[in-house]
RNA sequence: GGCCCCAUCGUCUAGGUAGGACUAGGACACCGGGUUUUCAACCCGGCAACAGGGGUUCGAAUCCCCUUGGGGCUACCA
């Protein structure tokens, strides 16, 4: 039976990187009718933070990713987390020990880091030698004593070349006495990822190892280590990387970058009160302007929400926030690096996973490109079943704490209706959101009201709308469609010229749904009441 | 620097393992036009690529080599 495993680090949000080696992984295995676990690699106990954990598994959740063991719901080769698996790494690396493969070492920062740069100025790589005697206990007491840290390095057999058989790249040869003796056991007591990922895939038999290509050269050391310790070697295939626009692999970096770059552009921020909004100290903004250090993910969103400026999705949950959907978020990252074959582009899930192959993965790194992920989530909103779209634009308002969270279930049907052709579910919120706000709320568009109200006979044209309006008993779409056909008909202009200065005056912009449906939400009272406070505003006109 | 991976339109890719029907196909983006009460959606049309050089072969996008370019790794991070 095929057994895959999605192991993150758990050092913030899920990225989508990451969340596309979960999502093949978990293709792959229910394709194939097999076992998929999540396991928590938070060997650097500095790093990882019981938060994040939450938020990865949050965030794999959101996207439908299910695992059948793990955090949560449990299974027979627990715990999945490899902090309290210690006792088990240790077990091995003692076994390596007393086998004579594996040995202590005692070397200080400065000496390897001294190391390097004589292997640098040789124009070698480092290859780390272990010492003719190995250390034994007593060695260890000493060293200890001596106040120098004690760590254990894997003693790579060196006589012959290591072969991985990777899926999508074929044989991929280390020539024999490249490589180094690798530590697999910190000073800390905790083993390295090398070895707590070798150890785990045996004992949790995992079957096949899906990863990206940043991973490939670990591959040979894990085989050394697996024959070492007697283990399996499982099938290995290394995905292509996914680049961003700015080059390089795709990083949580950007977020942050994107916001110095957008700081140091603008010379007017009020810095103070940029920290306020991001909750932190004016040190702390400095130092992150300056480059040298970066807040937590909460301050720079708090931030970009106070410069009202979008920072680049990366994370799973910020396309999220952005209005899109899980589903356009699976088939768009399946399809970086992936693909049928034969063409199709738009999939259910279903589809996806009953044609999931790992033969057709690609070599070549790929880009992510969000314009082609917003074409996929405006075929996927338009694909979705109105039941589940509702769910999940109830789900979008809540996370961004929309003022249409107070709209009951069949108000948001037909929001959502009126809103065909959308996007995202956020620019469905932010063309409706108008109507659900105070009237003294709504934001006058400057290039709006020049264009529509102030050119022409826009308020003009307005005022004749109020009366009717007025007159009017009932407020249907067919009655305001009448009414301001018939007006448009006796001006003998084109509906644009009386269905725009409408639109301004009750929602500020010229963006809003079909103008008979947002009349018609917004109600009679409210419509004249804006429509009095626009004229007011700009200007009373006497005809009408 | 060392080691490893990769290379088809701007982007994601089909074609490559078994060389010939490839005049290199699709999608996104872009451009032009249409539809239209705004935005979006929608319809029609268009632009656009085998990185360069050498081989092998009757024949190369496809096989081999070199160059160039891109990416990864080079931690007591994972």
């Amino acid at each position: 039976m095929v057994v895959t495993r999605f192991a993150p680090s758990p050092t913030g949000y899920l990225h989508v990187g990451g969340a596309r080696t979960a999502l093949f992984n978990w293709l792959f295995t229910r394709r194939m009718g097999g076992r998929f676990l999540l396991r928590i690699e938070d060997t650097d106990i500095k790093r990882s933070t019981p938060t994040a954990i939450q938020q990865v598994i949050n965030d794999l959740r959101w996207l439908g990713i299910e695992w059948d063991e793990g955090p949560e719901v449990g299974g027979p080769n627990g715990p999945y987390l490899q902090s309290r698996r210690k006792d088990i790494y240790d077990k091995y690396i003692k076994k390596l020990i007393d086998e004579k493969k594996a040995y202590y070492c005692f070397d200080t920062p400065e000496e390897l880091q001294a190391m390097r740069e004589q292997a640098e100025a040789e124009k070698k790589a480092l290859i780390y030698r272990r010492p003719k005697d190995l250390p034994d206990e007593s060695d260890v007491k000493k060293a200890k004593a001596a106040g120098r840290a004690v760590t254990v390095r894997f003693a790579v057999p060196q006589d012959k070349p290591i072969i991985v058989a990777d899926v999508v790249r074929g044989e991929v040869t280390f020539a024999a006495g490249e490589m180094s003796d690798f530590i697999i056991q910190k000073s800390d007591g905790f083993p390295t990822y090398h070895f707590a990922c070798v150890v785990d895939d045996e004992l949790m038999g995992v079957t096949h190892v899906i990863r990206g290509q940043e991973h490939l050269m670990n591959t040979p050391g894990h085989q050394a280590l697996q024959q070492a310790l007697g283990f399996h070697t499982p099938t290995y295939a290394h995905m292509s990387v996914t680049i961003s626009e700015t080059g390089g692999k795709l990083s949580k970096r950007e977020r942050p970058e994107a916001l110095r770059k957008i700081i140091k552009a603008n010379q007017d921020i009020d810095l103070e009160k940029l920290a306020e909004a991001g909750n932190i100290t004016i040190e702390e903004v400095n130092s992150f302007v300056a480059g040298e250090t970066v807040p937590d993910m909460p301050g720079i969103d708090a931030m970009a929400k106070f410069l009202d400026v979008r920072l680049p999705e990366i994370n799973v949950i910020d396309f999220f926030k952005s209005g899109y959907l899980p589903e356009s978020m699976v088939n768009f990252l399946s399809l970086l690096g992936w693909n049928p074959g034969d063409g199709r582009e738009i999939m259910p899930l279903d589809d996806l996973i009953n044609c999931f192959d790992l033969s057709r993965l690609t070599k070549a790194n790929s880009l992510f490109d969000r314009q082609k992920l917003l074409a996929f989530n405006t075929e996927h909103i338009k694909m979705m079943k109105p039941a589940l779209l509702l769910q999940r634009f109830k789900n979008y308002l809540k996370a961004v704490d929309s003022p249409l969270m107070s709209a009951d279930d069949r108000l948001l049907e037909k929001i959502i209706k009126m809103n065909e052709g959308a996007r995202t579910l956020a620019q469905i919120e932010e063309k409706t959101r108008f109507a659900f706000i105070a009237n003294d709320e709504v934001k006058y568009d400057e290039k709006a009201v020049k264009k529509v109200l102030l050119k022409e006979d826009g308020l003009a044209v307005l005022q004749m709308v109020r009366g009717r309006l007025a007159a009017m008993k009932q407020l249907t779409k067919e009655a305001i469609e009448n009414m301001l056909r018939s007006l448009a008909q006796e001006k003998q202009v084109g509906l644009g010229k009386v269905a725009q200065p409408l639109r301004v005056a009750i929602c500020g912009t010229t963006i809003s749904p079909p103008i008979f449906d947002s009349v018609q939400m917004l109600g009679k009272e409210k419509t004249i009441a804006r429509i009095d406070i626009t004229l007011k505003k700009f200007g009373t006109v006497t005809q009408g």
